[in-house]
DNA sequence: TAAAGCCTACGTATTTTTACTTAGATCAAT
DNA sequence: ATTGATCTAAGTAAAAATACGTAGGCTTTA
């Protein structure tokens, strides 16, 4: 019977060790290589187009998520697992849309490992516990908020009013930053309260918060 | 010569089987034990003794920190290096305030791990790198903030208008909300604004956020 | 070419917020 | 018993923000 051909892509060395030991005892597994960043994994896909990729979602550089979306392109036979300290809802969701088969947090058993090798050597997803949990979970929020708030539309000038106000500006300071009249900074707030249905500076804040339109 | 004695405190496994890997070339190391969890850590220590522990910083329930201060509190001669995927300004200088001798990231070459555990079974503490830059910077910066941000007490009822207004209250609303004078929320407001030397609505909010006073 | 969206800006009026001061009541600590 | 902090609230003004409608100029798209 055929190996399952297995690349590490971890930028720890330590844990490529910790999981070339725990894969040792599989004879039907077989780490053909390990790469420390996302380039030199690609490389190595390339040359060893490998069945099975574990893969550190945190990677220096290129995100994890980035590489399997690449993989997935050039490489479709080769299949990604997850392999993190992080349980991350956004991680877990993001990474599956990229293409990735599997997630398994490194605190599970190094049994679920295995069990998530061979299931996704045979094709299927592989995803446990507190992952489907938080996987569903995502999904359920994600579907209310689809109802609720859609994504506004901002224009830019409203995107630049709402960020400076939102870092303490007057309307005066905002018109003298733009440029622009007093009376057009309120026009803008004016439709953007309207917009978004904020009817409070605090709000507006906190929406520029949440969506990133400013930093803190 | 007496070997060196060394416990592993992490709760991945597969990072264990890679730390044991990577020191059982050296003759002169010995691992006496392992622990996934705090608890089981004091048990060990207590148990064995060792010199040197490797910790990972973030352990399940209790942190790393807390086991660190409790170790040294009744077993100074076991010493904790961190070994750990997170250079964090916080967890570095809280790290070393616990009592650790040493900080290693896990991305550094596995050769500093072996050269840490040797410099701090001599007694010495070991930081390298990126790791002294953000100490270093995190000493500055602290020393900066102590002249300039004490951190400024308010009042309860300070908190509660702080807190109702960065939510998107009026003052009016505040005020039918505790049942107090709209005059008295101005006055409160007011007070807050002269204390935290902030002039605008969406700065007191940002200072809620940051402040974990208002949470979103 | 018409429609739509955006940026600009004003008129008018109202509401809200901020500035600054003063001050009584209460409670805890010295 | 006095001081100090806090909560309460008002007076007086000025400044700022909001509501809502209207509208010209511009660019993009149907």
């Amino acid at each position: 019977m055929k190996k399952i051909r297995i690349l590490i892509v971890e930028d720890h060395e330590v844990v490529i060790k910790g999981i070339i030991t725990l894969l040792e005892p599989y004879k039907e597994l077989e780490i053909v290589g390990y790469a420390l960043d996302s380039e030199e994994a690609m490389k190595k896909v390339e040359d060893l187009r490998p069945d099975i990729i574990i893969m550190d979602i945190n990677l220096p550089e290129v995100s994890g998520i980035e590489l399997t979306e690449k993989i997935r392109e050039g490489y479709p036979l080769s299949k990604v697992i997850y392999y993190t300290s992080h349980v991350d809802e956004k991680l877990i969701t993001e990474g599956f849309e990229a293409g990735a088969f599997g997630y398994v947090p490194k605190n599970f058993k190094p049994q679920e490992l295995i069990e998530a090798i061979h299931m996704v050597n045979d094709g299927q997803k592989f995803m446990k516990g507190i992952v489907s949990e938080k996987f569903i979970s995502s999904y359920l929020r994600s579907e209310k908020k689809k109802k609720q708030k859609q994504d506004i539309p901002l224009s830019e000038r409203e995107m630049e009013v709402l960020k400076h106000m939102s870092n303490g500006m007057s309307n005066k300071q905002i018109a003298d930053t733009l440029f622009i009249s007093i009376r057009t900074v309120e026009t803008h707030k004016h439709n953007l309260m309207k917009k978004l249905n904020i009817f409070s500076t605090a709000e507006l804040v906190i929406y520029a918060i949440q969506n990133n339109i400013i930093k803190i």
